[in-house]
DNA sequence: ATACTTATTGCAACTTGGTTGCATTTTTGA
DNA sequence: TCAAAAATGCAACCAAGTTGCAATAAGTAT
């Protein structure tokens, strides 16, 4: 049996929700995922392994966004991204590449990091702080040099 | 001569483009607003000076943009938001109340406050830092003790 | 395994936000 | 004042996301 799909159906279980191929494909699509996924990324991965409509897919994402089984990365461009949200994995920044659009993950902020960022005179209940960074990815940087070197 | 109306005039004059009716009144409304504009609050305002098509609106937004009169400040519902970008109004982390929308200004970080985010490892090119931090308004707090209260 | 109940999906229709091409109007600058 | 250039308005279009409802699949008790 596959690792993955383990993982998956246990997760589904502890949510107490319904195992359905869909939902289950979605969960080890981002099980798989080293970045954040936009909605067109997930769309077509999932095309590949199971039968679905767009509505569903709105509806599995946000069942799981209220469940706390995966959370949204805002971006530039206004396209929402999502991963997963495990034990392991915190909330952290993220990296967004302007020229390729890619969204890589950093390191969590530690304690006395994130609490630098709140001036303490703001008398506002913090939630959550999210920070996104945007520039150039190495990639894009150095693509970005070469066509220098050629103009 | 009203005074923000000069404003707008001396600004469109130096990023030499045309003074029409709707750049005025656009620019006029961010410089009357004390937080960054929804599109749809800038519509609302706007419709109340000036005869305009909703083209056009988004033709001005992206023309401020790009030549950097106004920042877009990204928010959680994926709605997008504006505020002008003047010298006195440097990029700042934005407070975003998760009952009412509201989207407020913190102060700005300092330079130390914001080399501490970045991993030194990470080798990109870091062209902005975006910081948006979400919970509760001070009113929405407030009234969400006296609902409790109630209850 | 079967039948019943409940949850989930797929479909179609619709709403909303945003874009494009082009004719009309306004602004600019000579 | 007038011609050239720029900006606007209009209509048509596209894509993303939502809603209601009937068809289907999953859970559950027998
Ligand atoms: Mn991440
Ligand atoms: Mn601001
Ligand atoms: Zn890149
Ligand atoms: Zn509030």
């Amino acid at each position: 049996m596959d690792e993955k799909h383990e993982d998956a159906l246990l997760t589904l279980q502890h949510a107490g929700i319904a195992k359905t191929p869909q939902r289950l494909g979605v969960l080890n699509i981002f099980l798989a995922a080293k970045t954040p996924l936009s909605l067109s990324t997930i769309k077509k991965r999932l095309a590949a392994k199971v039968r679905f409509d767009k509505v569903t897919l709105y509806r599995i994402l946000s069942l799981f966004k209220n469940l706390g089984i995966i959370r949204e990365v805002t971006s530039r461009n206004g396209v929402n991204y999502f991963e997963i949200a495990t034990k392991d994995n915190p909330v952290h920044p993220h990296f967004n590449c302007l020229n390729c659009g890619m969204l890589t993950c950093m390191e969590p902020l530690t304690f006395s990091q994130s609490r630098q960022l709140i001036s303490p005179k703001e008398d506002y209940h913090v939630d959550h702080i999210e920070i996104s960074i945007t520039g150039l990815c190495a990639g894009c940087r150095d693509a970005t040099k070469l066509q220098k070197r050629k103009n």
